[in-house]
DNA sequence: CTGTTAGCGCTTTCAG
DNA sequence: CTGAAAGCGCTAACAG
């Protein structure tokens, strides 16, 4: 049904060599430059990326697989990632992982079949088994925010556990003693920045008690079940960390529904600034990550590796620094 | 690189065709089966999804077109998408328009050239000529949320007039006379909110000053900016209607910023509940779209259209419909 | 059930 | 600068 190159030929009588030359922009005469472009207006021609990703094994498309499309988070860096690759003319994809290791198996098996040029994982999987079908198609794959387990990749993320060092400054320049932090335990930014955290708390010569330890799942429930227990324990913390945008989120609801009042009663320093530390009363303290520069820097080192193929040099690691919002969410103690 | 079917051809023995067959599902004598899978797992052979695509003019993917990535609405809105269209077996595309017309324009013939076999829109234009190369090359598709002003087209959706209405019974059963709106002058959802509002007062015979109508930005700047000014006024509403999620955010933040609270001096009712209202003192009364059911409805007809494709029958408009979350931030007027 | 063959629409040598 | 021809990897008749 659509016009195909040969339907222009039939148009102009040139010959398609002819015609996909002009269209890759070659050189052609004046004359036949315009016979072309007012045949293609007329037939309403679209090139067929089918075919001609078939043939030159490349489609000018990178893929993007997120945990999750539903995240907030992933919804900022996608807009970035997807504002860069096309200022470079690279169409994308997205895919969602629905925070299921084989849907993002298989998620990166659609887009290797589908002969993107490059992949950007913000990964579910902590193994990097799933990004084999990439390995072979000799796709490029740059990893960001979390890294994998069990190998280095192209990567472009904060360093997470130094980050949540630094911010725990806050709430010792500030007199805490008795700090809780809630993090999630089941992906790699959680567990680098409890890490953080008890570092932060042992050079401060500071105890941890299990009651103040709260690592579970990456969800606003875990955050806000987590704080109402810290709330009701006998010896409640002044303080407390928690280290993503949604368990932030839970907790900030949590303190609501309590007599507890932040600062006051309860100091928090939370993770990621999005939005929502501004309609919070009060403001939040909050670790915030670069998502436009990570985005930027991933989408650069993508197309370093899509275009320099033939150096197969070894992974790199990009860490980007992060900053800290200030707010009214932590009380100076005595 | 990658291993095709003629790799598999010198390892069995088999012909193209009879290779071919067996991916598609077909018969082949078990002995056969056996060695195709056992030369496949060996080759790691993966079907190149641009060839089958080329011949079969089919993809079993669907592209999905939103407004804007960044937004939450969307985002819940793609996830139960991707759930349903997974579930049926087809590969999801997600564009991102970054609310612009040029770029919903690009992205959509970007889709069209992928050669997806349908297409579901959440539109930032207005008018339906950027879908004329769907139309042309005869791919489906199904509007979600908003209509186009110039035709009629597939489209899912709720009755955003008589939900606006309806909701707006609540605010005058407790006897608010003097109600604000805060809405989006900009799209199709906004505008028919706001005509469901002044619906609601004129029956009720009640006066709406030009200072109670804010009509603008899509955007939580706007709320934000609106309820400020409402607040400033010299007679303040004693209620203020909000139509959609942003401008809802917006406004609950200006409240909190002021002397006002919330329901005690001002009430407020908003729209589409997205995790948010849950963080907020007090808790919003929200009007609820129903976002899953609205997604499996979209894709069901969508497909209905893929596979019928020789019944040129005429657009279906569906109409979902929507309730009301309770909260307390309405305030019953003596 | 299996094999042969002819394309899908495009790019890409290689002559002219 | 232009054209003829080969072929990317796969499916789809059609014969056997």
């Amino acid at each position: 049904m659509p016009a195909t190159i040969r339907d222009i030929r039939r148009m102009t009588g040139l010959s398609v060599a002819t015609i996909s030359k002009y269209l890759n922009g070659g050189n052609v005469l004046p004359e036949n430059r315009t016979k072309l472009e007012a045949a293609i207006r007329e037939l309403h021609y679209e090139v067929n990326e089918l075919a001609r990703g078939l043939v030159t094994n490349r489609t000018r498309t990178v893929g993007v697989l997120v945990y999750s499309i539903e995240s907030l988070f992933n919804g900022t860096l996608l807009r970035y990632l997807g504002e860069a690759l096309r200022r470079l003319g690279y169409g994308v994809l997205i895919c969602d992982s629905c925070e299921d290791e084989e849907v993002e198996a298989q998620s990166l098996r659609f887009l290797v079949n589908k002969k993107v040029d490059g992949i950007i994982v913000v990964p579910v999987s902590h193994r990097s088994d799933f990004l084999q079908p990439a390995r072979e198609a000799g796709v490029p794959v740059v990893l960001m925010d979390r890294s994998l387990d069990d190998e280095e990749h192209d990567c472009v993320k904060i360093d997470n556990r130094m980050a949540a060092f630094r911010a725990m400054r806050l709430l010792l320049e500030n007199g805490h003693r008795k700090i809780a932090v809630i993090c999630s335990a089941c992906e790699y930014t959680g567990v680098e920045r409890c890490k953080g955290f008890l570092d932060a708390m042992e050079q401060a010569g500071l105890p941890v008690p299990d009651a103040y330890r709260r690592c579970g799942r990456h969800a606003m429930e875990y955050g806000y079940q987590s704080m109402k227990e810290l709330l009701r324990l006998e010896d409640v913390p002044t303080a407390v960390f928690m280290t993503n945008y949604e368990i932030t989120l839970g907790a900030v609801m949590a303190v609501k529904e309590t007599t507890y009042r932040c600062p006051d009663d309860i100091s928090m320093l939370g993770f990621d600034d999005l939005i929502l530390s501004q309609v919070v009363e009060p403001k939040m303290y909050m670790v915030v990550q670069p998502m436009k520069e990570m985005s930027e820097r991933a989408v650069e080192l993508l197309m370093q590796r899509i275009r320099g193929r033939e150096a197969e040099e070894p992974p790199v690691e990009i860490l980007l620094s992060t900053r800290i919002q200030e707010g009214n969410s932590i009380r100076r103690l005595a």
